[in-house]
RNA sequence: GGGUUCGUAGCUCAGGUGGUUAGAGCGCUACGUUGACAUCGUAGAGGUCAGAGGUUCAAGUCCUCUCGAACCCACCA
């Protein structure tokens, strides 16, 4: 029977019903496959449930679904696990600006357990938008086992961790996770902490004031901190200010006098300014630091919602932006201010998700000491890294990890947001208990809510129902990580910590940075610009496997990529090429009768292209183990275009064994189809089923011994054959075209093969047919000289076309001379190798051999196209 | 100040452990509606692999330096 397809690949017909299919056939779901079966597991980064995917998720999801294909192929028991983050403060942010657009409404005309359900509900609608849009990615994924950092267990493990760690005691009595007062960054838009990983340094063009102190003068951008000043600090070194270190000063200042003293600190830079510098303990970090060297107080002026306090006479309730401007004011009533440098370029610290500018200040917050007596997370997460018991790809994310992991500090985990878990910590007359339930009446739980990453940091076992979970102990820990490379210091380092410390395992045995998707000029994409490639909008356009394609070929790991749409429209016509030969294939088949296929029976041609496909198996497997999607995919291409289509296809056409070219066309058709699987899902399921009753995602990877048992050992011969019938194809067309031969025209040829005169004659038919325009073509093993006639040389055979009347000899004989010329300086280059005695008994003997074999080449041909000019005359 | 990446054809990029005359896609030129495909076919033009040294029989690939671009971390008082 004849199957009919469609000329042009409608991806919107095929795609919803495939995955609808493959979901119900229920081949995601590892429990269909026996226990016995080797187990793989991909944890998928859980997108924040907050909004969409972007092409960023899209880039990692298509390597991770490929990865997961190929090893079900293997017949591996597969999970990818999919999930949902809640994502603290980024998702409050959203649904705060959402709730002030929508209903001019602040959390707090909520209250906060409105505020909660109601972004609570938002998640969950997200996340149901956003599991559409990971199924239209074709994303393979276990949806029955799908995670949410808010479910109960998720939080309830997560809660036991923290609970254990403040529990971890050392001798000194110091816990693992401790309650204290210290300087961290504040949010005040947030109004919250936040850690170092979350804060931003971005360039302000701002001023520098210059301002009388004392017997100082000394530069500061925020003269607004003069109220909390409690020293001023000079370089030890400074021979300006040797005489005044250790002294106590009184200084005028806006709101009175005031005491400091005078400190010598290294870390103060002699080149900045007047060399000297005010020191505000409470409001800056490097301060903080000096402050504690020197014993000195520290005097609170800024409150969490980044205005002046009380203490500040005036100013207090101003912003410190306004304060700021007051204060300039009337220092420069008084006389205080010195001048002032307009044009002054520094970086401020802002909040990564809502861009407020940072306050520095110092709150009572929860930290992870992750450098433990007991159990040090910094030293454990070297251990595993340096040792390669966790596998880093690209091999470079190596060293970068261990920067993080030897300058990591103590991280701050509490939030002052309200959404996300709270901390379980109870007060009561001064008592703390850290448990999970309510330790009885009239204690108060902590406030505050966990940091996002302390719950997705334990996302790598939290999912998988540890510690007593069936999943756990089937497939912890995970056979691959992926992520993109921006968030290795936020959340791989965080799972490989958290990880050792409750599994006391590492969490995944390979971590693989995806690079960042840029538009097609290498600028950052953003709403605000434009220039964002929607993958909705792609796939409607172009179809999902186009997609894939193009975050997937063309770019290398951990590097950033650029992506314009045009190479997306490229692959939806590589999509449909393979529809179109496939199309071919699948109509000059015959499914019901497939022979076996003998050496005996096989054209060149048909050997060709089943050594090549077993070299492509083996080639794309290899690629695909060793994490090089892009080269693997251009193989695939290379074969699929040129070697099958091209070639192969072409010479069926005019090929008799036509048993053995419909086994061959389906059986090669069959296997590019799997090795495609990974990368185009769609195209080659919706392809398949012209073929197979069963599903493709469920079927087996190609093995290349099949074709090994077929062709026999010798490779070389099974290809160089056919590749001379190639070239001798390619000369004689490119002949034709160079003289414009009107493409009706047929012509004859004469070719004297020599040693290869046999195979020639053989393949007489494909050589007439294939594009060439041949009529008559004459073989044989040599013969006496031909000279009116266009003269080729291919691989030591000579073709000759006689074109009398149409070719200018003249021309022709330019022609062979700038051939010959290039075939004498290539000549050349090998001999000078070959005299080289140091070559000659260095490289090895098949680098010599290939060498020598080259040369003997060149020389022939030389002699042979320096006779046929002569014989032009 | 510390670190990373990149610089290969007009454009966008590939080129594991050094070894054919350096590749692909798009674009370009000239032909072409051949019975799978004009989302196509045939043929072609186009590169001193940023520059300079070095290691080696052999360097786009390894080392050093220079120039140019991007990014990360720290600092920015």
């Amino acid at each position: 029977m004849k199957k009919e397809l469609p000329k042009v690949y409608e991806p919107k017909i095929y795609e919803d019903q495939i995955y609808d299919k493959w979901d119900k056939s229920g081949v995601f779901q590892p429990d269909n496959i026996s226990d016995e079966n080797e187990k793989y597991l991909n944890i998928i980064p859980p997108p924040n449930a907050n909004g969409e995917l972007h092409i960023g998720h899209a880039s990692g999801y298509v390597v991770m679904d490929l990865l997961g294909r190929y090893n079900r192929m293997l017949g591996k028991k597969v999970l990818l696990l999919p999930g949902k983050d809640h994502a603290g403060i980024q998702t409050q942010v959203v649904y705060e600006k959402k709730i002030k657009e929508e209903r001019d409404l602040t959390k707090y005309d909520l209250g906060r357990e409105k505020f909660y359900k109601e972004v609570y509900d938002f998640c969950i609608d997200r996340s149901q938008y956003m599991r559409n849009q990971e199924k239209k990615l074709g994303l393979g994924a276990d949806w029955s086992r799908e995670k949410f950092t808010l479910d109960p267990k998720v939080i309830s493990t997560a809660i036991e961790t923290f609970i254990q760690m403040y529990n971890e005691i050392d001798d000194d009595g110091n816990r693992m996770v401790y309650r204290g007062e210290r300087i961290i960054n504040w949010c005040p838009r947030c109004e919250s902490a936040l850690s170092d990983f979350e804060v931003e340094h971005k360039k302000e063009n701002g001023k520098l004031y210059w301002i009388k102190y004392g017997p100082f003068v000394l530069a500061t951008t925020r003269p607004e901190t003069k109220l909390g000043d409690t020293a001023v600090a000079v370089h030890p070194d400074d021979e300006r200010y040797k005489d005044m270190v250790g002294k106590n000063y009184t200084i005028k200042g806006v709101l009175g006098n005031f005491e400091i003293k005078v400190v010598a600190d290294k870390e103060v830079d002699m080149e900045f300014g007047s060399g000297a510098i005010k020191v505000t303990p409470a409001h800056s970090f490097v301060d903080n630091e000096i402050a504690t060297r020197h014993n000195l107080p520290s005097k609170k002026i800024i409150d969490e919602s980044g205005r002046m306090m009380k203490n500040c006479g005036k100013y207090a309730g101003m912003t410190t932006a306004k304060a700021r401007e007051a204060i300039v004011v009337d220092m420069e009533k008084m006389g205080l201010l010195d001048h002032i440098d307009d044009d002054y370029d520094h970086s401020i610290a802002v909040c990564e998700r809502c861009g407020y500018t940072i306050e520095p200040i110092p709150s009572e917050q929860w930290f992870v000491n992750v450098d433990h007596k007991n159990f040090s997370l910094k030293k454990e997460a070297r251990k595993v890294v340096e040792s390669e018991k966790i596998k880093i790809y690209p091999a470079r994310f190596k060293k970068v990890m261990l920067q993080w992991i030897d300058n990591v500090h103590d991280w701050c985990i509490s939030r002052q947001i309200w959404w996300g878990p709270r901390i379980p910590a109870w007060y009561k007359d001064g008592l703390t208990k850290v448990q999970i339930d309510s330790p009885g009446d009239s204690w108060k739980q902590d406030e505050d809510t966990f940091d996002t990453w302390f719950s997705s940091g334990q996302w790598a076992y939290t999912t998988l129902d540890y510690p007593d979970g069936k999943d756990f102990k089937d497939f912890f820990p995970s056979d691959n990580m992926i992520m993109g490379r921006d968030i290795l210091p936020l959340w791989s380092f965080r799972m490989i910590i958290l990880s050792l410390y409750r599994t006391r395992s590492i969490p995944f045995k390979n971590l693989y940075f995806t690079g960042l998707v840029r538009d097609e000029h290498g600028k950052k994409m953003s709403k605000s610009k434009g220039n964002g490639i929607e993958p909705l909008e792609m796939i409607e356009k172009y179809g999902t496997d186009a997609v894939r394609m193009s975050l997937l070929v063309g770019s290398s790991p951990g590097n950033d990529m650029n992506l314009g749409e045009a190479k997306i429209e490229g692959y939806r016509n590589f999509v449909n090429k393979l529809w179109n030969i496939s199309k071919f294939v699948v109509t000059n088949t015959k499914q019901d009768n497939l022979v076996e296929i003998k050496r005996k029976d096989c054209t060149l041609a048909d050997l060709w292209i089943l050594q090549k496909t077993k070299e492509l198996i083996d080639e794309t497997t290899k690629n695909i183990n060793g994490y090089r999607f892009s080269q693997a995919g251009e193989s695939l291409r290379s074969f699929m275009w040129e070697d099958f289509a091209d070639w192969y296809v072409e010479v069926s056409k005019f090929e008799d064994n036509k048993e053995i070219k419909n086994t061959i066309l389906t059986m090669v058709m069959k296997d590019l189809l799997r090795l495609w699987h990974p990368f185009i899902p769609f195209v080659t399921e919706a392809i398949w089923k012209n073929f197979d009753d069963s599903l493709l995602a469920s079927s087996s990877w190609p093995k290349s011994e099949r074709y090994m048992k077929i062709v026999g050992g010798d490779r070389e011969t099974n290809k160089l054959d056919f590749e001379t019938i190639k070239s001798i194809i390619i000369a004689i067309r490119n002949a034709r075209a160079e003289y414009r031969v009107a493409p009706g025209k047929k012509i004859d040829a004469t070719i004297y093969g020599s040693k290869n005169s046999d195979t020639i004659t053989s393949q007489a038919n494909i050589i007439k047919n294939l594009r060439t325009g041949i009529e008559k073509l004459d073989v044989q093993e040599k013969g006496q000289k031909i000279t009116k006639a266009i003269y080729l040389s291919v691989d030591g055979v000579d073709v000759y076309i006689p074109l009398e009347g149409i070719v200018d000899f003249e021309k022709e004989k330019k022609r062979l001379q700038k051939e010959l010329e290039k075939s004498e300086s290539f000549a050349k280059t090998i001999a000078t190798k070959l005299q080289n005695e140091k070559f000659t008994s260095s490289a090895p003997k098949e680098i010599v051999d290939k060498e020598k074999e080259k040369a003997k080449q060149q020389e022939e041909k030389i002699e042979k196209i320096q006779k046929f000019i002569k014989s032009l005359g």
